[in-house]
RNA sequence: GCGCCCGUAGCUCAGCUGGAUAGAGCGACGGCCUCCGGAGCCGUAGGUCGCAGGUUCGAAUCCUGCCGGGCGCGCCA
């Protein structure tokens, strides 16, 4: 603990570079201009010509009705930033360019080494709903589910570290129609082998599936039994349940050693699935009749949100009930977000799913609006992604066409990147070593992959691209880390009572860049964007690196230059890893 | 037909509420090895930001219309 810090580890006080120098401006612009243009947005950015420029005065100018260069200079002579910038230019047309002093850079990077937090804000808490993930039982896990599980785990770790009470739900698929084939399909074969569901493989899951869907497209006395069987599972058939749980069973835990190897924290305990509203739907199919917005058309219960219109034109439904009596998955996606608002408390809900189903959402959410399930305090947000492509640019497939199994795909990820460290791996490092970095490398590299770029955007699955030690991705990422850690370690920790002092470019260049983290990690939980946490990763990776390159840290030409650079490393170190963490990536302390 | 999303360097992608010469990585070309980790570093070349208008002191960013690609559009989830 340093003497001279201020005495306490109350995290409140830890505020992010840019909120200390926009209540700086805020203060500026109040006393310039009135207080009526209080809260206006300094409009602070990295500059290449200086720390970071503002560009409010050319706003303000417009609105005031003055040249902005006469705005920037009234602002500049109430700007109080004393041993916080020594440089405060004003250049073109209004531009106010920063450059902040080596003494404050290092202070603040001092306060950010002691704190646990690493300068990440604690926001006001809140209670976020994500449902991500959402594979369906009796079947496997596929390309399909990997940016759901990948983004939802992301945001879910951001947002549990910024202080907001996270409640993660896995919507798993695990009723309907399907289940009548599926039960009778496992009765026959219990009945031809005599084993009982328990003894299907995890393996056999998708064999299991296609067998059970080719009987019902080409037996008929099999399809009636199957709908037969949906009644009776409906209906709550003692049997019919049991052999029901059994194929749950059977997949969850499939899951869960899923989710185990892919590092996602998600549990059984996360699990919500579809059969959970089962009975919450006539309810609120009743709620939605009282409340009046319940309209039968063609012998369906729909609701008609205003705004939507069919291919023919005419008003869009969003089908509660089908006309068969069964509920839509609509019932239960309204379900879902009444038991999240009224139930579980949530303000804020994501819904971590494909771009595709945007109608369908803005429909539901919609509806649910109107029933009164979605009050303004609470917001809920469809947070869209893109799909991933193969080489020749289409949908991922296997080379035959197929479905690419999520389990075939960490199998790959690993093996690969052994190969690649077996190949040129100068750590020597033993056998076990090498298969745990191996797994970190490889899981890391796919996980990256999917959260480096916009989300929305489709993006082409290249496994050379993504395990590249070169450019932006998580083996550069990784190697940065270790490298510091390899240096920590030769100097065997860091020095006690040591202070951080910028001096070198490359020592400001990652102070700034270390000071940054706060910001990015806040602008995620927002913009609900993981693609900004990789890309400031990135840039700190090369910082690190560049910093590395230039400022001898082992062989510094003084005591206080060693002790203050093994401290850089450190909180290089610590930044890149929990980094990665929010991203669910691991960060090997070798490789 | 209507709606949504995407279109930035040869390739893969950044570019936050409009701001100063549009940035990376890969690939290409040219350098740097007695290196605290070469799985590295430095440099060069390379872009009418799909096209055309509009708003603005200022547009990759906002608005409109086209072009190209993808995905949706009543009883699958």
């Amino acid at each position: 603990m340093r003497a001279c810090s201020p005495v306490t580890t109350d995290i409140d006080i830890v505020s992010t570079l840019l909120d200390t120098l926009t209540s700086r401006f805020d203060k500026a612009i109040v006393a310039a201009f009135g207080e009526e243009h209080a809260g206006t947005p300094p409009v602070l950015r990295r500059s290449n010509r200086a720390d970071f420029q503002a560009d409010v005065a050319l706003g303000l100018g417009r609105k005031l009705g003055r040249p902005p260069r006469e705005i920037a200079e009234a602002l500049v002579a109430k700007l109080d930033l004393a041993g916080l910038a020594d440089k405060i230019e004003i250049a073109g047309p209004g531009f106010v360019n920063l450059t902040l002093t080596d003494a404050w850079l290092s202070r603040e990077l001092d306060s950010a080494a002691a704190d646990a937090r690493l300068g990440v804000p604690a926001e006001t808490p809140e209670t976020v709903v994500i449902d991500y993930s959402s594979p369906n039982v009796a079947k496997e896990m596929h390309v399909g589910h990997v940016r759901s599980t990948l983004i939802g785990d992301s945001l879910a770790r951001v947002l549990e570290h910024l202080g907001h009470r996270v409640i993660r739900q896995n919507h798993l698929g695990d009723w309907g129609t399907p289940f009548g084939m599926l039960i009778e399909h496992l009765l026959d074969t219990s009945a031809t082998s005599g084993s009982e569901a328990a003894s299907l493989s995890i393996r056999d899951l998708d064999t299991f599936y296609r067998e059970a869907r080719a009987k019902f497209d080409g037996d008929a006395a099999f399809a009636d039994r199957s709908r037969k069987r949906v009644v009776l599972l409906q209906s709550g058939d003692a049997k019919t349940l049991e052999l029901w749980r059994q194929l749950v069973d059977l997949s969850t835990s499939y899951f869960g050693q899923i989710y185990e190897r892919l590092g996602v924290k998600l549990t059984s305990a996360d699990i919500c699935s579809e059969s959970f509203y089962n009975p919450k739907l006539g309810p609120v199919t009743d709620a939605l009749r009282d409340k009046g917005l319940l309209q039968e058309s063609d012998g369906a219960d729909c609701v008609f949100p205003p705004g939507f219109t069919s291919k023919e034109g005419n008003p869009l439904p969003l089908i509660v009930r089908k006309k068969d009596g069964g509920y839509g998955y609509a019932a239960t996606d309204l379900a879902a977000v009444r038991h999240r608002t009224e139930t579980l408390g949530a303000s804020r809900v994501l819904y971590v799913v494909g771009a595709p189903q945007q109608q369908h959402l803005t429909m539901v959410f919609a509806v649910a609006a109107m029933a009164g399930w979605l009050p303004s305090s609470a917001r809920a947000t469809h947070v869209a992604f893109g799909s991933i492509l193969g080489p020749d640019k289409k949908m991922f497939k296997t080379r035959e066409g197929g479905t690419v199994k999520l389990a075939d795909l960490l199998d790959e990820a690993i093996t690969r990147a052994l190969a690649i460290i077996e190949e040129k791996n100068p750590a020597h490092l033993d056998e076990t070593a090498r298969r745990d970095v191996a797994r970190m490398i490889g899981i890391g590299a796919l996980k990256y992959v999917d959260l480096s770029s916009d989300r929305v955007k489709d993006y082409v699955f290249d496994w050379n691209r993504m395990l590249a030690f070169d450019g932006n991705t998580a083996p550069y990422l990784q190697f940065a880390h270790a490298r510091t850690r390899s240096i920590l370690r030769k100097a065997g920790g860091t020095v006690a009572g040591a202070t951080i002092a910028v001096h070198a470019p490359e020592e400001r260049a990652l102070a700034l860049a270390l000071l940054g983290f706060g910001d990015v990690v806040a602008s995620v939980a927002d913009s609900l964007q993981p693609h900004r946490l990789c890309t400031y990763l990135f840039d700190l990776a090369t910082v690190t690196t560049a910093f590395l390159e230039n400022c001898p840290v082992l062989k510094a030409e003084d005591d206080a230059t060693r002790a203050s650079r093994l401290a850089l490393c450190e909180v290089s170190s610590k930044v890149l890893a929990r980094g990665l963490d929010l991203l669910g990536i691991e960060a090997p302390e070798v490789m």
